[in-house]
DNA sequence: ATATGTGAACGTTTTCACAGCA
DNA sequence: TGCTGTGAAAACGTTCACATAT
């Protein structure tokens, strides 16, 4: 049933894990699986797999569960990973070239097409198949190269303004890396990824059992 | 009031974003904030931030707003960062030394005390003053050193094995940079940690506008 | 005058439980 | 029979609005 229309932000979140699941299932030849064997592997339950799929349509067969093959090319097809997609990692420190040679974007619909430093030293020299460019013409050269999706990993001090350009440049997403909140116009998203803040999480759950243990 | 008690893990996530803020208003010198301010800073609203700080106690004055230097102390606290916390990073990959040499713990009350790899080339090596040693005997040398908190960015195919391992030396708290789920006992807490996932999550909202530009 | 702290209202997310279908 | 898809219920999170304090 169901015209598809809103799909709420907690069930985005897992479909990338449901996908990720769905891959090495199918890399074990596995062909069907059904809703708690899909949350097993993701760590909710059946449940919620049945209800966050449902957002997006039917793609179940009642009585035997989901084809894996393709729930696969749905879940492509929702997380718009069938053409893929254009990325840029600006600031070239450690964490930018972690970034640049983490193998888990090829293969997961995210290819970087553009990488960008201030340290005139970097800039020319190359990274796989992709020069490094300056951040003097940022916007320009994001323009440029039809860049979708901007990791910033530069320092904090600077990321509100670098953020101004690549938006201006005509990114319309962006993945965080700098521990300060970015102020951006609607259309365009921002999701942070903020190391020392999940360390931190982690510490109060820590002295959260140390409190229970008095 | 209100002897407290149970804090909500949404209100958990956003106090290390709280605490940041509240440092960053330290080296300018400010000395009051009130919670409109805080929220501006952190991407939030003024009933949020009340909200959030009132399940730890009563910091604030009416009136006036909250003594910066007074509620970073309390925040400190509660987050469990008075003592620095004690971390280990398993896979000294390009991910693991990075966060090695990522700024951002150190100054925010988390120590890299002890890093593991499992090629011998790296292992006996030093990044800083810490040795590499041989992830052979994990769970030893976690207990010896005394890991509160474990970075896994280990292959996604060994980490549920590396993560039993840390949990056998003592660790009771992973930041799992692996795109895997962990099951782990009571008591052990897990924060996932997955880029690829956080793009494609980006990319479903690229999509969803182009949808909407249909 | 001003801004906190907080019940109550509202909105969202998860879980339950079962009708509907292979 | 077995498992999906989904309304309804329960749990949870956010926002409102105002009494309360300085």
């Amino acid at each position: 049933m169901s015209q598809i229309g809103y799909v709420p932000p907690t069930t985005v979140q897992r479909l990338p894990v449901y996908l990720r699941c769905l891959i090495l299932a199918q890399s074990q030849r596995r062909e069907v699986l059904n809703s708690a064997q899909i949350a097993d592997m993701a760590g909710t339950n059946g449940a919620q797999v049945r209800k966050d799929l449902s957002y997006l349509g039917e793609y179940g067969v009642r009585g035997l569960g989901y084809d894996v093959d393709s729930l696969v090319a749905h879940l492509v097809r929702w997380l718009g990973l069938e053409k893929t997609r254009r990325a840029a990692i600006v600031g070239f420190g450690r964490l930018g070239s972690a970034l640049r040679n983490y193998g888990g974007f090829q293969d997961r619909g995210i290819s970087v097409v553009a990488v960008f430093d201030a340290d005139p030293d970097k800039i020319g020299s190359k990274t796989g198949d992709v020069t490094i460019e300056s951040t003097e013409h940022l916007s320009e050269a994001i323009a440029r190269e039809n860049v979708e999706i901007a990791m910033l990993t530069v320092p904090a001090s600077v990321a509100e303004e670098v953020s101004a350009e690549v938006i201006a440049g005509g990114v319309k997403a962006i993945l965080n890396f700098a521990p300060v909140h970015l102020e951006v116009p609607d259309g365009v998203v921002v999701r942070q990824a903020d190391l020392a803040a999940d360390l931190q999480i982690l510490s109060f759950h820590l002295s959260e059992a140390e409190r229970a243990r008095t």
